[in-house]
DNA sequence: AGCCGATGATTGACACGTCAATAACGTATC
DNA sequence: GATACGTTATTGACGTGTCAATCATCGGCT
């Protein structure tokens, strides 16, 4: 995209170098090309999106296949809100459906239904094939030990700056 | 750090191993934080997204402030429809506008305007310093450098898959 | 009992992206 | 110069995600 950048750096190195830039772009960009393949695959072999994967991956391990709405939204780390939607689009393709737990009232429990499980079973080997393919195999052993090292890193440093 | 893998595997090392899976959902979850972050540093500091800002970029960067639609979309790696969405919504803005250029009448030149050029001076300081601090300054130099050997490996072995 | 703040979940408006269809224009070919 | 074809860009429908507002319920307190 751009060769040189005469970006204005100086003043105590406050902001990245080109190279510096160049590898977050590589790094960003990458990942969010690789996401962009596994969801294109997933879709076109199984007509799941990611997010209906990691539901269904959720519920499947859950005890009795069903969960509250509130532990899903923690196990997948989203807004209860985001949850909420993507529950109303599922259900309208009867791959999960809803009822109301005894206990409390304002909760809701996520059931997994047949056609979730069976669309889950079929998925599963597809998805974790795709990730080999297209993740796993291209790497060396030290790269991704590397991958994971370097992740974990930006993990830990987000906790320290937020 | 563990090296045995509690998983159904065998038959030819088909699906990826549980560590391996794990490194794959740290870098994608990883990347994905960050993206976030990111945009949301963008949106609340300078009220405009990280598409926004690739396309401000482009055109700040061009000759005379404008360009070819079709060579935009090329330049952000983008598709024509995902262009013709985001500069209308730009356009509404008054971010961009559109002109239709004399040689070539199917063509439309996107040319940068006052506001943009404004928005985007604005927002070029504010985001590098948060590229900075929230990736650059987390890593080490090696780590930095492996982290641009991954992504490289990694789009290199997109291309021969696909 | 009645109020009140916290909790669990949903909703609406809107930004973003994809896919398929379409419109408008250029170009070659006969 | 009319037809056919490829190119450039837009559109509509829809799935996805965010943010702020709302609704219903629970639980404690007086």
């Amino acid at each position: 995209m751009t060769m040189d950048t005469p970006v204005p750096q100086r003043r105590g190195r406050r902001l990245p170098t080109t190279e510096e830039l160049r590898v977050w772009r590589d790094y960003i960009e990458t990942a969010e090309t690789l996401r962009q393949q596994l969801a294109a695959q997933l879709q076109r072999d199984c007509s799941l999106s990611p997010a209906d994967y990691v539901v269904l991956l959720a519920l499947s391990e859950a005890p009795e296949q069903r969960m509250r709405s509130s532990q899903l939204a923690d196990a997948a780390g989203w807004t209860r809100s985001r949850l909420s939607h993507h529950l109303a689009r599922m259900q309208r393709r009867t791959l999960i459906h809803r009822e109301e737990p005894a206990d409390d009232s304002r909760g809701a429990d996520v059931v997994l239904t047949p056609t979730g499980a069976q669309a889950f079973h079929g998925a599963t080997v597809p998805h974790l094939r795709a990730v080999r393919e297209i993740f796993v195999d291209a790497l060396t052993p030290e790269q991704l030990a590397a991958a994971g090292d370097i992740a974990a890193t930006l993990r830990a440093h987000l906790g320290t700056t937020r």
